[in-house]
DNA sequence: CGGCTGTATGTTATCGCTAACACTTCGCCG
DNA sequence: CGGCGAAGTGTTAGCGATAACATACAGCCG
């Protein structure tokens, strides 16, 4: 059997395949591609000619054993499905994209085990930094973290320590802000209607400052409805027809989401209820799907672009930081009043 | 200055320190560590707890360099914001969870030249196979993955030549079948609204099998529309009334997804319109979202977790598949005539 | 009790690339 | 015109793990 053209073509081309196709060392091919280093135009034009023709694709995994540098970042979020971590990604994306670093997400469907063992799974291929959604982490989580040496922000919420630096909004705070707001447009029974997750800690934190708030005014929540999974949009309703049937003189929802939020708004218009005459709403976190009801929900924005932008510039180090450490960024979460709180 | 416990914590730990600690061989630990082989329950048992104490992270990077061996499977899609590919993602993560596999996600935003360069990037990691959505990439696209040597698996489209496997639906056949059902139902004056960008090509191909069956009964769209960008639900209510107002005497209106469909079934119950009496509506995907609408929007089902499992299952070699090269797997996306089509 | 089998461990040689340094040529200056 | 710096290229030695083979030490049989 005569040597082919090209030899065996279920082995992957190395640096040596393109190496010998254009007549250099290895090490001279390894400086064109990643363009380091002193190399010759007529050379470096011979070396890319062979690279391309060939379709050599480098390997990664021994560029990074042998450098020790690794251009990824690790982004794990709760869900994908919930409309907020995809604008958290895209303000990543955005800075990231001009560092040279590639995020890379994991998913852990709100659970802390889950959250444990993609953490591992990612700080296995020795990323340069990760960002993580939330404060709260298992105690193994913290100490892989810890140990890790790199960057980690976590993101979302500042209400809590981080182990490292922190960018976010205080979730507490902004349910505070809402009870204030709807307090001083004259409601005064007020219902909670949100998710059931144990480990949905932001939601919770605002339903304290919440409560905290009405408290204040000697007011406790007329009436509370929890859910879990399912259409979010088809919850919202059920909801919404749950409570106002079983406390009709509700005159306030305040949704732990927009989403079960434009369910309940749709479910009160069809009802001809007069919103937000005889009966306020309220979400939070200002998604785009919002802008295309018929009334336009009173909402808070959770800053997320802002969010993953400045949390990849943290881990890109592009932040001025003077410190060693990590920082905490506090974003100010804004109110929008929308169509369906009274104005005062 | 002494030995420090710890070595210096700056530096990651590698098996040496794990195999020091614990009086055993390098190689006994990564055999304990990967259940791989023979180890006395007594070694094992030390092992894992020196591991467990140091806080020890495997180097996958140079696992995967000696053994040739990478746990990943890259995902390309064209965007995270769709509610789409999320359940995409879900698919082929439930079938991947159980293979040892993981899915790194890409995301082009339909640009051929950003898909081009995540594959790139992607196969520099050598994964041990490609999921990608669509069937039209570029031409350096198309020979990386020949290249590649590694099961590839195009989703979400089965009109055309894959380079290795597909699973989908034809959206061709789609569109046909449901101008089919429109123009059964009675309607004739049909108007399309849809997305413009040029590489959507599963829109694309959707809208010419519509007008293929337009055609069979003499008919043409009585009107189009195409946006770019926006919130869908908002972008849904806008072209809705720029269609109605331009041809007032259109009965039924196609949308290419059922985000703005939403948006123009909204639009459409506020001026009082009769549903589906004066005015049909129709849009494509079911998703989750359409459940808590006023009125269920006619729709077909893409069947998006049901081809993410099983690309997944080809990737990870678990289809029974007797070929040697690709299989093709074609689903069939089933109409939901929901409320806003006339029964017949 | 020699030799054989099998279990439990250690040794050696990569994997494909890059850091660090060594080595040529030049050109140029004193 | 000898020497020195800079530009361009090559050589060597790992990076941290695993595959494949080698070894050690039981137990067991004829």
């Amino acid at each position: 059997m005569t040597k082919p053209p090209h030899p065996d073509p279920r082995r992957a081309l190395t640096l040596r395949d393109v190496s010998e196709a254009s007549g250099v060392s290895e090490m001279t091919v390894s400086r064109v591609l990643r363009n380091r280093g002193d190399v010759s135009g007529a050379t470096r034009e011979k070396v890319l000619h062979a690279a391309r023709s060939l379709g050599y694709v480098p390997n990664k995994i021994a560029g990074a054993l042998a450098s020790q540098r690794v251009n990824l970042v690790g982004v794990i979020i709760p869900s994908l499905s919930n409309m907020v971590f995809p604008d958290v990604l895209t303000g990543i994306s955005a800075v990231l994209e001009d560092t040279g670093l590639q995020p890379v997400v994991g998913v852990t469907n709100y659970s802390p085990d889950r959250e444990e063992s993609v953490l591992y799974e990612m700080l296995s291929w020795r990323p340069s930094g990760v960002i993580l959604a939330g404060l709260e982490h298992s105690e193994a989580s913290v100490s892989m973290l810890t140990q890790a040496g790199v960057p980690a922000v976590e993101i979302m919420d500042v209400d809590g320590a981080p182990v490292d630096s922190a960018v976010g909004i205080s979730h507490r705070r902004a349910g505070r802000e809402m009870a204030g707001a709807i307090i001083a447009a004259g409601y005064r029974r007020i219902a909670f209607l949100g998710t059931m997750m144990p480990y949905d800690h932001r939601a919770r934190k605002r339903l304290e400052g919440f409560e905290e708030t009405l408290a204040k005014s000697g007011l406790v929540l007329a009436d509370r409805e929890f859910y879990t999974g399912g259409s979010a949009l088809l919850k919202g309703r059920e909801m919404t027809e749950a409570v106002l049937r079983r406390t009709p003189d509700v005159d306030f929802l305040y949704y732990s989401n927009d989403m079960i939020g434009a369910g309940g708004l749709l479910y009160c218009l069809e009802q001809g209820l007069d919103v937000p005459g005889r009966m306020g709403l309220a979400g939070f976190n200002n998604i785009d799907l919002l802008d295309g009801l018929p009334r336009r929900l009173a909402t808070m924005d959770a800053c997320r672009k802002e969010i993953g932008r400045i949390a990849a510039e943290i881990v890109s180090g592009k932040r001025p930081t003077g410190q060693v450490g990590g920082e905490i960024v506090e974003l100010t979460p804004r109110l929008q009043p929308g169509d369906t709180i009274r104005k005062v």
